[in-house]
DNA sequence: CCAGACGTTGTT
DNA sequence: GTCTGG
DNA sequence: CCAGACGTTGTT
DNA sequence: GTCTGG
C-alpha cells in the first residue's frame, strides 16, 4: 500500500513536469515524512481548462459523510474495486488527480514482532505520479462554509521490486497516461483499467531506511537517508539499493 | 420500511 | 448519496 | 503507514 | 485490542 511518502522537489520543476502555469502554484516546503491526515499537493484537471495543483487533506472524506474522521480511513483505494465502492465510485468516475512523490515507504515485515521501512523512489530520481481521486466535503452542521478538500492515493499489485517489502503498491501514472488520468467524466471506468498496472520492473529502486521515518513527527533528510536493517535481535547488515542490485 | 455501512492492510 | 441487511 | 490513547467526577 | 490523530 502507500502510507507514507516524500516529496521535497520545488514547485517550479513539478510544474514542469505536470503541465501546471507557474504563476498559479501553492508554496510548498521540502517534506520527507507526509502522512496521513497532512495537507498534500495534488494535481487535478481546472474547472476551465489545464491542470492546477492545490494542497488537500490525506484521507479522502465523501461528499455524503457526517462524520469527516472518516476520512481517516481512506487513505488508500483498491483500484481493482474502487469503481464500486460507495466512497470512491463517484470521483473515479469525475475527480481523478495525480499525487506528486520523490518516493514513498513501505514497511516489510521482518519478524513476528518486526517492521523494517523502505524507501522506493525511480531509478532516475525524478518525482513519481502516483494516481489519486479527490473529493469536496462541505459541513453541513456548522453552518459556516467549512469545506474539505481530501484526496486518496489507489494501490495495485506489487511489481517484481515491491514485491519483496509488501503485497501492495501504489498506482503510478507515467506521463503518457496523464490526459487520461486528469480528463474529465469518464463513462465507464474500465477504460482507465490498463493504466492500474504495476510499473515496470525496471523503473523503481529502493533501500532500508531508519526507523527514524516511524514517527509521523520527523520530517527531515534522515528519514530517506539509508539505513542498516536491523532485525528485533540485533544482528545487521549493511542496506544496498535493492533496485540497482537487482538491474545493474 | 428503517438502520447502518460506506475502507485497506495484515494477521489469524 | 446509495446500497445492503434486518 | 505508525504512535498514542483508551475515563469520569469533582475539585482547583 | 481497537480507534483516533498525525
Amino acid at each position: 500500500m502507500c502510507g507514507r511518502y516524500c516529496l521535497t522537489t520545488d514547485a517550479a520543476i513539478l510544474a514542469e513536469i505536470f503541465g501546471l502555469t507557474p504563476s498559479d502554484l501553492p508554496e510548498l516546503a521540502p517534506r520527507f515524512n507526509i502522512a496521513p491526515t497532512k495537507h498534500a499537493p495534488v494535481v487535478r484537471a481546472g474547472e476551465e481548462a489545464g491542470r492546477r495543483m492545490d494542497l488537500m487533506h490525506w484521507g479522502l472524506i465523501p461528499f455524503w459523510a457526517k462524520d469527516p474522521t472518516i476520512g481517516s480511513r481512506m487513505i488508500n483505494a483498491r483500484s481493482e474495486t474502487a469503481a464500486e465502492k460507495p466512497a470512491y465510485r463517484n470521483a473515479i468516475r469525475r475527480r481523478r488527480c495525480l499525487v506528486p512523490a520523490d518516493g514513498f515507504y513501505e514497511w516489510k515485515k521482518i519478524s513476528p514482532k518486526s517492521k523494517q521501512p523502505y524507501f522506493i523512489h525511480a531509478r532516475d530520481d525524478r518525482p513519481l505520479a502516483l494516481a489519486g481521486l479527490w473529493d469536496r466535503w462541505k459541513d453541513k452542521a456548522g453552518g459556516e462554509d467549512n469545506v474539505i478538500e481530501s484526496f486518496t492515493i489507489l494501490t495495485t499489485q506489487p511489481n517484481r521490486l515491491l514485491k519483496s517489502v509488501h503485497d501492495r503498491m501504489p498506482v503510478i501514472i507515467g506521463p503518457e497516461g496523464f490526459d487520461l488520468w486528469l480528463s474529465g467524466e469518464v463513462e465507464d471506468p474500465a477504460d482507465l483499467q490498463h493504466l492500474f498496472q504495476p510499473v515496470a520492473d525496471d523503473t523503481l529502486a529502493m533501500h532500508p531506511v531508519s526507523r527514524h521515518v516511524n514517527s509521523p513527527a520527523n520530517d527531515d533528510a534522515k528519514c530517506i537517508e539509508p539505513a542498516e536493517v536491523v532485525d528485533p535481535k540485533g544482528s545487521k547488515r549493511h542496506g544496498s539499493d535493492d533496485g540497482a542490485a537487482l538491474f545493474s
